[in-house]
DNA sequence: CGATGTCTTGAACCACCTCAAGCCCGGTGG
DNA sequence: CCACCGGGCTTGAGGTGGTTCAAGACATCG
């Protein structure tokens, strides 16, 4: 799937879950007056519109943000697997759980940090996540597949103010975001000015 | 459970996952410098603490804002009942997911409302989730055990700045909450400041 | 080599915060 | 039954972090 594409929209009722296989995708919900807000980054490996019983409607959607890769399972058959592998069910309960986890985290940090600190709080996120995905790999530089009001959208701020924050922690050598490439220049106070406590950090560095 | 008890907290690895029978608990996270973000209110039915496969631990605490009666289902207990009946790991992965649309909708709330919009967005999902438990019930009227601080803290406020707001919606003769007690006047201005969508608001009260 | 989306910077403004003081109300003990 | 105490509520005055509006520079792509 192309860059750009939705995989589903608000208000659509889930008749399939969505297990992302390469690529990144947004997770977004929308304001009447067209203010966004990206509730989630997914990476390969996330899963996307779990149904809820009653069938309610999705309330959110899901754009992607480079080339996708999806597989896509209807409904019917993801109800078989759960009742013949109950690991399966085991596996994704624990992945909705970890979801929840990082929803709330996310959450705090724009409800409670200062901007500063939401940006250094996001990109440490984004890149401790994919450097999960290749263990190993100690290089503190990656693409991150984002604009900077792609970043305002994700933490609650505006595009404006997202480069002001850039700026600054690029002239203070913590970070350096230019044209979707992040380099890490200083990681210990890029986790101070993200205000996650060291032991924390540690865990996430697994 | 006596009121202001935390039934688990941030740090614990999770042994067990826990089933609010009744009474109201709060879910939140803390920073190092004592700001606080509760971004969940657990009513009655409501699940917590589902383990991550990888056994990590729990990133956020659980207060009880009233009397609470909890069941405790150990771990060991939960794989085997998942095993036995396919029925219940469809439900558990449902109502999780459900959580994560409201952590996601409350996220939005957050980062793209204005307080006043917030104040009374969350005002009405309390009002909502409430009144789903006892349906029929129409009675715009109810106890919310919550102080000013506490809304504060679920809308990324301070409590300053929510009695300002809560002035105002009772000046404009919207809402009136005072001391715990939420009446609701104008329902469909409620949902107008609150800037939620007639249709999705007509789907809250089913 | 123009066209379009993204980034950058400045200046003015305002929504919300901080600090501070006083009040209300319920609970407790004398 | 009253005095006191403490937690929560209310209100004011002043400060600031982030927004808004606007204009220009820079990339990238047909």
């Amino acid at each position: 799937m192309p860059v750009g594409r939705d995989l589903f929209r608000f208000g659509e009722t889930s008749k399939s879950i969505f297990n992302l296989l390469s690529g990144w995708v947004a997770i977004y919900t929308l304001l009447e007056d067209g203010r966004r807000q990206i509730v989630h980054f997914a990476l390969p490996g996330a899963v996307m519109a779990v149904p809820t019983s009653n069938g309610a409607k999705i309330s959110y959607g899901a754009q992607a943000l480079t080339e996708v890769v999806v597989s896509v399972i209807p409904n019917t058959m993801l109800t078989t697997v759960l009742k013949d592998d109950p690991e399966v069910s085991m596996r994704l309960a624990s992945r909705l759980a970890r979801d929840i986890s990082v929803a709330y985290d996310h959450m705090t940090s724009i409800g409670r940090r200062t901007a500063r600190a939401r940006v250094a709080y996001l990109l440490l996120e984004l890149f401790t996540r994919h450097r999960a995905q290749w263990p190993g790999n100690h290089i503190e530089e990656m693409a991150i597949p984002l604009t900077q009001e792609q970043i305002g959208d994700a933490t609650g701020l505006t595009f404006v103010h997202v480069n002001r924050v850039l700026s600054t922690l690029r002239k203070d050598k913590i970070v350096h975001f230019h044209y979707r490439r992040l380099r890490i220049l200083d990681p210990d106070r890029l986790i101070e000015v993200a205000g996650v406590d060291a032991q924390t950090a540690m865990s996430w560095f697994e």
